[in-house]
DNA sequence: AATTCATTCAACATAATTATTGAATGTAGA
DNA sequence: TCTACATTCAATAATTATGTTGAATGAATT
């Protein structure tokens, strides 16, 4: 595969962009970044991949130019290059969705029908936080709602999500949101609410595009 | 790599995907259908590749959701699924050309910089078309220009632009484009016409990203 | 200096991707 | 039916990607 005229050399550098998105891990790597910088170590932990391989899917997106990396005494921090790459992701997902009949059915699989949690679009949360009317939970672990999270959100982690449901009013709309669109957790917290009646909806999509979408947000103390 | 979970089962979906578009030849495919449907033999000609080669990356795109085919007797011809595919293409590009370097050396390495060709946006050339201040030359392929081009653009072919540069009015501004933003004909065109003193630019993208915009465009009888 | 710990590197085995070849399939027309 | 032709399929070889292991590096701490 020599490169001779500029043409390939081009296609090629846009192919190599185009495979550092291609294998799950680094997928979910670039999602759990999306949330705010990360040790190397930390993300392994949440992948619950070997550290040496979280290290090396890492390396590949910094050679393509999905991630940066600064060293922090022990610690190398990565981080998303820019909010292109979150432009992206979001772009081959919607590809993704779009086409497959797979991406319906393997959440409909577990979940009911992805409409059925009924997605309150950013514009009209925002709408209605203003009034005051409905409560926003973040379904995140507590790390990373520490980063950065919704406006008056509380973090409630899915694992308390059972527990804390008899906290609510019965009659006030829970919305809940977690990493992004097809974050599980937070279809799962609307299952779960749903459960013990209470009315629940899914955010469309997460924290990242929410910041993107240049609407204010808090970080923990 | 069984799928179990959710989770994983859907960023193997969006691995998928992103992996179509992780091939040079693929993306040039891509490029190409982008200007409209073609068979699988016309795409092979432009792409001097074996037949048999460009049907399997077409199958490939197709399994992943970027492309749809249809027989037409003899002939199987390949579109692009939706707009997405191009929305998704732009932002893969988009975050390599911000990353590297090497994207800018290439191009450099042939002809100028890229911003010495002062790239003109859709929106200038739009407005700038209406005055006819300007003349705009579509610098593709005969059989690219009839299936759609900018309102009175002439076509001459990229192979035609020395002969023809002295039809041009010396002081008249020239504005060439042809596939996408880093064609490389619409570079050489323009740099071909500054050779013979006019006054010469790029549009900033091609006929897709102008079809995109939802500008019109005339096609061919 | 020695130790600890996070990260990276190097080497290896396995799997996936790619290009190539020739045969098979499907369609149109003689 | 026979032929011509576009496309797809199947088999192969070469390349590249991936995950695993243990050793090497780099920075802070003792």
């Amino acid at each position: 595969m020599s490169i001779s005229n500029p043409k390939q050399a081009l296609y090629e550098q846009f192919a190599q962009v185009a495979k550092a998105f291609g294998n799950p891990q680094r997928l979910e790597l670039v999602e759990h970044l999306a949330q705010g910088p990360r040790s190397v170590e930390a993300l392994a932990v949440k992948l619950s991949l070997p550290i040496a391989n979280v290290s090396q899917h890492l390396q590949a997106m910094r050679r393509a130019g999905l991630v940066s990396s600064e060293r922090e005494g022990k610690f190398v921090n990565y981080r998303l290059a820019d909010n292109g790459v979150l432009v992206a992701f979001a772009a081959i997902r919607s590809v993704a969705e779009r086409h497959s009949a797979e991406v319906e059915r393997v959440v409909r699989g577990w979940f009911d029908r992805r409409d059925d949690m009924e997605p309150i679009s950013r514009e009209e949360l925002a709408a209605r936080m203003v009034d005051g009317a409905v409560t926003v939970i973040d379904v995140r672990p507590p790390d990373e709602y520490a980063l950065g999270h919704l406006p008056g959100a509380i973090n409630i982690p899915l694992s308390e999500i059972e527990a804390m449901s008899e906290e609510f009013q019965p009659g006030r709309e829970v919305v809940a949101y977690c990493r992004g669109p097809w974050c599980v957790m937070s279809f799962e917290a609307v299952a779960a609410l749903r459960r013990k009646g209470l009315r629940a909806r899914r955010l469309e999509d997460g924290l990242p595009e929410w910041k993107a979408a240049g609407l204010s947000f808090e970080v923990s103390a």
